[in-house]
RNA sequence: GCCGCCGUAGCUCAGUGGUAGAGCGCAUCCUUGGUAAGGCUGAGGUCGGCAGUUCAAUCCUGCCCGGCGGCACCA
């Protein structure tokens, strides 16, 4: 017998698979549509096993599906803008795009390899000007409804690189590649307006009731809704005539008020600190302070009273004093608040510094009026209301309501809605991204260009290898006319935000030849996408981005969907023991040697012997250097056995540990497979009769219950439990075997080799191919239909009954399945080894559940 | 601090209100023309702790302990 040989199998029957176009996409109104679809990769260049372990995943249910009768999308692309191209281009003089595209050949090669049941006409890359262009088209489409604005806003400049950094690209107050101390600066950005759909965001999360509640949790965190009240205070004595207006969750507190703060950078305190320099010190300070974040929320509480004073809304007579505090945020709200300290901890932290009253008005249950004092903790509980005129003995939520009843009938303000999600400002001033179709014009000021102007490409002698904007630095490129007046304009030298590339890309793949962003058509009959599958460390980036834009383009026409993913799977990372040296250096798994002695583990430095420090398991990674390269796997245990392990070791969603043990396992397993197929003899036809016996109803039983549990199981992502099951499965099939071709137990175990074969088709589709070919299956397995199984099946005749007494296990008596408490009864009596047990007992009650256990209760 | 997830064999994980399981690892033996291999058998578990509900709890409930993740001066 030969061993099974992937090297050989593997690429001939991808080829196969590629022949007969067995993965395109058809719009078949017949069927049932099932779009698929993992998050696109950025071309880094190199596959790693979090690629296998994503991917495989979607091609598990890519291919269920497929055999269960959908007409399925599953394709594939890049995200192929972004920093990275850039940096390559200046430490290594190499053009971006053809770094990119160079990358992508490589990635598609290896990803062709893992056998995925992917539809590659589809393919096309972010940074295709064919993709590019229709994003500039609906670009304008959105700042022609407003949705896209320019604003000025607060950013992190790099004065070395002389660009904007993304706050994960700020490291301590420094660039993360200059190291310069990062500046902020106000500029003039694009942005879209995201919080125009706060509302919707939040509310539409309810209907994705197959997304997990983490993701969901996290977005309505991110966007923060929260309701309260707008009101403005009237200043006592000097101040400005409009008054002072601040936001508030609580006003059912409105009578427990100490102060009214106000933030540093709000306009009035840069009023106050025009003609008071203690004032303007202290602002400076503040802002100072305030370098990083974890000093923000560290910092202690401090503040300055102007000196001016607000009157009380429900009392005129009743005077506030105005504090800048520098834990007031200016971009939440108004930038200005009423602090209750008794209900609030910041507030109260702050009054015990500086000596202001703490008056409670909420009553915990329980606490006597008389007494009840706040200390140290703010009480924000539940209670009654008190020490509050009109709104004594409300709950928290009608004195709410009360007191912006009454705000409202004084004109002093209203209840409103207050969002801590901002706009999303999507400039960067990159090269190697989608060029904002947009010209600035000295006469008519920003002019959107026609559509007819697209795409605005880059142009093809772009010199990279300085740092800033090499569409700036250009020559000729922005130089352009304006098309309102025909004199002299400038293009946008900014470009859009990867995570705009990322937002629709779903809805090309619908129909990536398109004249239009997306075709329509095939956009309604393939959307929403059925199962996405991708990182959770996406959960309030891109797929909040992608919400935000599958609605925009909804309202603009372009989509029918409001939601675009209306499945969401979260997959866990790929981990790997780590491995140091006495001096602390990392060192590859491939370089250790490891030795096992009874329980202990130990690692050596293969070549010197160096005994070696085993660390804990982390998320794969170049900087603890535990990566395992998917392609020397592949080389030598076949694609099968690296996809088998990566779904089989833990549930879909947790992390994975790659261990060698593991995969050689799965190895194991993939020519044990082979092994029962290769030595299988096709049953002689006319001759099931001839010899019947218990192996074959056995046998039968135990594979419809194999078909039922991997079914459920691939249905509810628990790959690992499916494969559990077919591990266990092979067992059963070495112990029926038949001894020749004749006889019912040859036939029970054909049929049982046939849907075998189809059920580790998700998992080892190569295996599957050549297994099914060895017994004469029809076509292909990727054209052959799910097993079904038989429910009378899967049920056993005789079952065995575990007889406890008083909650003990004390034997086990056989019954038909189905058997009453009677019949049950009547075996136990006549069964001596129960009676044994029972002597000089007295039988109380006797519970009989059906076809599970007997309890005999006895004393 | 708040929210969520997790805790079962040495390791990674299934599982169920009713007999505690798999793979890897470990041990014994067999095979030595599948051989940088294959096979048989076996040992190993107060199912994180305590209490409650129940005829019966690893499973349900409560409290506690430990680990991981997210959020966090958002008024």
């Amino acid at each position: 017998m030969a061993r099974y040989n992937p090297k050989e199998t593997e690429p001939r029957w991808r080829k196969a698979w590629a022949d007969a176009e067995a993965f395109k996409a058809v719009r078949d109104p017949g069927r049932p549509k099932y779009y698929v679809l993992e998050m696109f990769p950025y071309p880094s260049g190199r596959l790693h096993m979090g690629h296998v372990r994503n991917y495989s995943m979607g091609d598990v249910i890519a291919r269920f599906k497929r055999a269960r009768g959908f007409s399925v999308l599953h394709p594939m692309g890049w995200d192929a803008f972004g920093l990275p191209a850039e940096n390559a281009a200046i430490e290594r003089g190499v053009d971006p795009k053809a770094w990119t595209y160079d990358n992508i050949d490589r990635m598609r090669a290896e990803l062709k390899e893992l056998g995925l049941s992917i539809d590659w006409s589809r393919e096309f890359a972010t940074c295709d000007v064919a993709y590019y262009g229709k994003q500039q088209a609906w670009f304008l489409d959105l700042l022609e409804r407003g949705l896209v604005y320019r604003k000025e806003s607060v950013v992190n400049w790099d004065p070395v690189d002389q660009t904007v950094l993304a706050n994960e690209q700020v490291v301590d107050g420094r660039g993360w590649r200059s190291g310069a101390v990062v500046e902020k600066r106000k500029l003039n950005q694009w942005a879209m307006r995201i919080t125009g759909y706060a509302d919707q965001l939040t509310d539409d999360l309810a209907t994705l009731d197959r997304w997990p509640d983490k993701v969901r949790v996290m977005q309505e965190n991110w966007i923060g809704r929260s309701k309260g009240l707008r009101f403005r205070f009237h200043f006592a004595g000097e101040g400005p005539a409009e008054g002072l207006e601040v936001y508030t969750t609580r006003p059912d507190t409105l009578f427990g008020a100490s102060f009214v703060g106000i933030a540093a950078d709000h306009p009035l305190a840069e009023a106050v600190a025009a003609r008071d320099p203690r004032a303007a010190a202290f602002i400076e300070a503040c802002r100072k302070g305030a370098a990083t974040e974890a000093e923000i929320e560290t910092a202690e509480k401090q503040g300055y009273d102007t000196g001016l004073k607000v009157k009380h809304p429900f009392d005129p007579s009743w005077d506030l004093p105005v504090w800048i505090a520098n834990f007031i945020l200016m971009d939440y709200g108004t930038g200005a608040i009423f602090a209750c300290p008794a209900h609030d901890q910041r507030d109260l932290d702050f009054v015990h510094k500086y000596g202001l009253p703490v008056r409670p008005v909420v009553l915990p249950p329980g606490e006597d009026p008389a007494t009840f004092a706040v200390g140290d903790e703010a009480w924000t509980g539940p209670g009654v209301i008190y020490n509050s005129r009109f709104l004594d003995g409300l709950d928290i939520e009608a004195a709410k309501a009360e007191a912006i009843r009454r705000i409202e009938a004084q004109g002093d303000g209203e209840g409103a809605t207050v969002f801590r999600l901002r706009d999303w400002g999507v400039s960067r001033q990159r090269a190697w991204g989608c060029p904002i179709p947009v010209v600035h014009c000295g006469k008519d000021g920003v002019v959107p260009l026609p559509k007819s102007a697209l795409p605005v490409a880059h142009p093809a002698d772009i010199e990279f290898g300085k740092s800033g904007n090499a569409l700036e630095r250009h020559p000729t490129w922005k130089h352009t006319t304006c098309p309102v007046c025909g004199g002299p304009a400038t293009r946008e030298t900014d470009t859009l935000d990867t995570f705009v590339d990322s937002s629709w890309y779903f809805a090309r793949f619908a129909n990536p030849w398109a004249d239009e962003p997306i075709g329509k058509e095939d956009a309604d009959y393939w959307l929403p996408v059925d199962q996405y599958i991708g990182g959770i460390e996406h959960a309030v980036l891109h797929l909040l981005y992608a919400r935000f834009v599958t609605k925009a383009l909804a309202d603009d026409g372009q989509l029918s969907v409001r939601e675009p993913f209306a499945g969401l799977f979260t997959q866990g990372m790929v981990t790997h023991e780590t491995y140091r040296r006495q001096n602390g250096e990392w060192v590859e798994p491939k370089d250790v040697e490891l030795e096992v002695e009874g329980k202990t583990r130990r690692a050596r430095l293969e070549g010197t012997g160096e005994p070696l420090i085993i660390g804990d398991v982390e998320k794969m990674s170049k900087s603890r250097r535990n990566t395992v390269a998917p392609e020397e796997i592949f080389d030598v245990y076949g694609v099968d056995a690296a996809r088998l392990f990566v779904l089989s070791d833990s549930p879909a969603e947790r992390d994975v540990q790659w261990t060698t043990g593991g995969v050689q396992g799965a190895w194991r397993f993939v020519n044990r497979v082979w092994d029962e197929f290769e030595t299988s003899q096709p049953p002689i036809p006319g001759t099931e009769k001839t010899v019947t016996g218990d192996l074959a109803g056995n046998l039968r039983r135990q594979h419809h219950k194999l078909v039922k549990a991997v079914t459920e199981a691939i249905e509810g992502f628990r790959f690992n439990s499916a494969i559990a099951y077919l591990y266990s499965f092979l067992t059963v099939l070495k112990t029926h075997r038949p001894e020749g071709r004749v006889g019912e137990l040859a036939f029970a175990y054909q049929d049982a080799l046939r849907d075998f074969a189809r059920l580790i088709a998700p998992f080892t589709p190569h295996l599957a191919e050549e297994c099914w070919a060895r017994i004469g299956g029809e076509g292909m397995v990727v054209a052959a239909p799910w097993p079904v199984f038989d429910p009378a099946l899967t049920e056993d005749a005789v079952k065995v009954l575990p007889v406890q007494v008083n909650g003990k296990r004390r034997g086990e008596i056989t019954a038909p399945a189905g058997a009453e408490q009677a019949a049950v009864e009547a075996i136990l009596r006549a069964d001596p080894e129960i009676g044994a047990k029972l002597e000089g007992l007295t039988i109380r009650k006797i519970i009989v559940v059906k076809d599970r256990i007997v309890n005999i209760v006895a004393a």
